[in-house]
RNA sequence: GGUUCCGUAGCUCAGUUGGAUAGAGCAACAGCCUUCUAAGCUGUGGGUCGCGCGUUCGAGUCGCGCCGGGAUCACCA
């Protein structure tokens, strides 16, 4: 069954036709005037300027050259040319009626499935997760299930930085500190040990050292660069203790996004296109697409319509190493060959924007990518303090993705206790539910703000749990999911709608109708904002409706099973949504 | 300096991609728990949409110019 929106605009799409417009002008939206109408079409408007006409005139031929229908109950004109339609009650119910029954709530799977690989999550190996890393994490994962939804093959990627000198800043100083490791002895040809000669802790010390060192001293520099080119280069010791590195973080870091309900689909890094380096620069030589500068290797990326120079593309660095935007080439090389994806999207901080365009300059102009191969940077704002710098703690540090996470967790906890409704829970649900409330709060209030903006951290924003917030939308589904349990405790059975019999009944219904739309301009625009304003602005009603109907108590046997069936669609809707934004919930609160 | 993004209620942000009377939350104030979860609901106050000009039947939304703020401009990622 089609959505009640997409039927109303083929009507108007034909009847704009038929009265002799073009039919682009039919396009129906919903009404942002409900006491007016439901839905309306401001065609008429637009086109009036295009054909040199009254919009009143195109409004009256446009209305008498709609088709009969079952759907529309009245039509009329309104201010300068805005056409207004009141559809049905019935059909209304009609199409409630289908997404109740529909496992996918109506939504058909996209008729030209894609498939799309996102990356996105992009920690660097060693580098502890930080509350930067929260944004690429919970929007990829977001846009992730929200395309799988609609019917793509999506492959999420982590994409770790485990290959640039950052590694090699680890290596250098770890010789530095204890030369005596056999990774570092080139004579060494036993079995390097089983245990890791660090621990995670030790390693993001050893980082945070040696990129403070990297930036003041010269010489440090100078042997992180080396160690990064032996290590790319293939020296047995390093790749070794490079590959120790690598798993000790990747343990670490599951963790985390465990915590947060990030999964990817792949664990796979910058180092996974090194084995394709050798051929693609082969290719790039062989074509011509590389030229030497300032003693670098580059790809010129420059187009005749260019308002500003943009710097070349680096592919070696003088001093023979690669870097990052090597791998990145390489990387779309690696997947385009393993996986032939439609689209790639990078979910990264918008200051990589120029990289992003160099790098899919790049790859086009050398051929790499065909022109049908979708390449998107899904950029999203800053995150800064309250001062407007990046988030610290108090002590000056960067907090901890972990730490962070579990104080809200704690807040949650804490809330159970002090609301009092969870006396009779067991301490391991009220823990279970603490860390739904509070993954919630994180997730929901970072999703909620449009992605390109920069946002001010302020962790009393992720520790709300009232308002516009993930537990308010938590605690709307769980109050639908106690009455539904009850319901059917008392063995009542529902399964029809009745038309509304009150104004808010009827917002409510409208709203549960617009779904279809909501998901697909998300999709569109790549913005999980607007399913959150969505669900928020479901809850509300549906909060309205609550307290204006007592479902239960209801001595209309067919009102009661028609507002069961009303509070079921909702759950539905709120816990589908809710999922697409990775937040799991409660059966209770 | 070039490029680019942003500026909406006291604070934090939406705003259906040009539509009718600009909306939420927080904060403030006044109400609602012997009926389905009060993490809730109802109501009140609060606006020169940074400023100006332009395009148009119509501008928070598009264009230009200012003012203010951020980001970025090849061997880091």
């Amino acid at each position: 069954m089609k959505p009640i929106i997409q039927e109303l605009s083929d009507l108007f799409v034909t009847a704009f036709h038929d009265a002799g417009f073009d039919g682009k002008y039919g396009d129906v939206v919903i009404s942002q005037r409900r006491e007016l109408c439901h839905f309306q079409c401001n065609g008429a408007l637009s086109a009036a300027k295009v054909y040199k006409l009254n919009p009143n005139d195109i409004a009256t031929k446009v209305i008498s050259s709609v088709k009969p229908n079952l759907i529309i109950s009245n039509t009329s004109i309104a201010g300068a040319g805005f056409i207004n339609i009141v559809i049905k009650d019935e059909v209304l119910v009609e199409y409630l009626q289908f997404m109740n029954s529909d496992d996918r709530l109506g939504i058909s799977l996209d008729l030209f499935p894609k498939k799309i690989i996102i990356d996105y999550g992009g920690p660097n190996v060693a580098k502890p997760l930080h509350v930067g890393h929260i944004r690429s994490a919970i929007l990829g994962e977001a846009l992730k299930r929200l395309s799988r939804f609609l019917g793509h093959d999506v492959i999420g990627d982590i994409h770790l930085g485990d290959w640039g000198l950052q590694m090699g800043m680890i290596i250098a100083s770890l010789q530095q500190q204890s030369p005596d490791l056999p990774y570092f002895d080139e004579s060494f040809n036993g079995e390097y040990p089983e245990e890791s000669p660090v621990s995670i802790t030790d390693l993001q010390e050893i980082y945070s050292n040696a990129s403070k060192d990297a930036k003041t001293n010269i010489e440090k520099l100078s042997e992180a660069r080396k160690a990064t080119f032996e290590l790319q280069d293939g020296r047995v010791g390093y790749r070794a203790l490079w590959k120790k590195i690598v798993d000790i973080s990747i343990t670490d870091m599951k963790a985390n996004y465990s915590l947060l309900d990030v999964e990817f689909d792949l664990w796979k890094g910058e180092s996974d296109s090194h084995e394709f380096i050798p051929q693609l620069l082969n290719y790039l030589q062989i074509n011509n697409y590389t030229y030497k500068s300032e003693g670098a290797s580059v790809i010129d990326i420059r187009e005749d319509q260019d308002k500003h120079e943009l710097p070349p593309f680096m592919l070696i660095k003088s001093d023979g190493s690669i870097l990052y935007s090597t791998t990145d080439l390489s990387t779309i090389w690696e997947r385009i060959k393993e996986y032939d994806p439609d689209e790639i999207w990078y979910v990264v901080d918008k200051r990589q924007e120029i990289h992003f365009t160099q790098l899919f300059r790049a790859a086009r102009k050398t051929k790499i990518a065909s022109n049908t191969l979708h390449l998107e940077h899904i950029a999203f704002g800053t995150m800064n303090g309250l001062d407007g710098r990046p988030y610290k703690t108090r002590d000056g540090s960067v907090m901890r993705l972990n730490d962070f996470i579990q104080s809200i967790i704690d807040k949650a906890y804490n809330r159970i206790i002090e609301v009092g409704v969870a006396k009779d829970f067991s301490v391991n649900e009220k823990r279970e539910i603490s860390q739904m409330v509070g993954v919630s709060a994180l997730k929901f209030a970072d999703l909620l703000s449009h992605r390109l903006k920069d946002y001010i951290f302020d962790i009393d924003k992720f520790t709300e749990f009232e308002g516009k917030t993930g537990p308010y939308l938590l605690y709307t589904t769980v109050r639908i999911k106690s009455i539904i349990r009850k319901a059917i405790e008392n063995e009542i059975d529902f399964t029809c709608f009745q038309v509304p019999k009150s104004f808010i009944e009827r917002e409510l219904m409208l709203k549960l109708m617009e779904l279809d739309d909501v998901l697909n301009q998300a999709f569109k625009y790549k913005e999980p904002n607007q399913i959150c304003e969505y669900i928020y602005t479901l809850s509300l009603l549906f909060n309205s409706f609550y307290h204006e109907h007592h479902i239960l108590s209801e001595t209309d046997n067919s009102q009661r099973e028609s507002w069961l069936c009303l509070s079921r669609l909702t759950e539905k809707i709120l816990v589908t949504c809710l999922d697409i934004c990775g937040i799991r919930t409660p059966e209770r609160m």
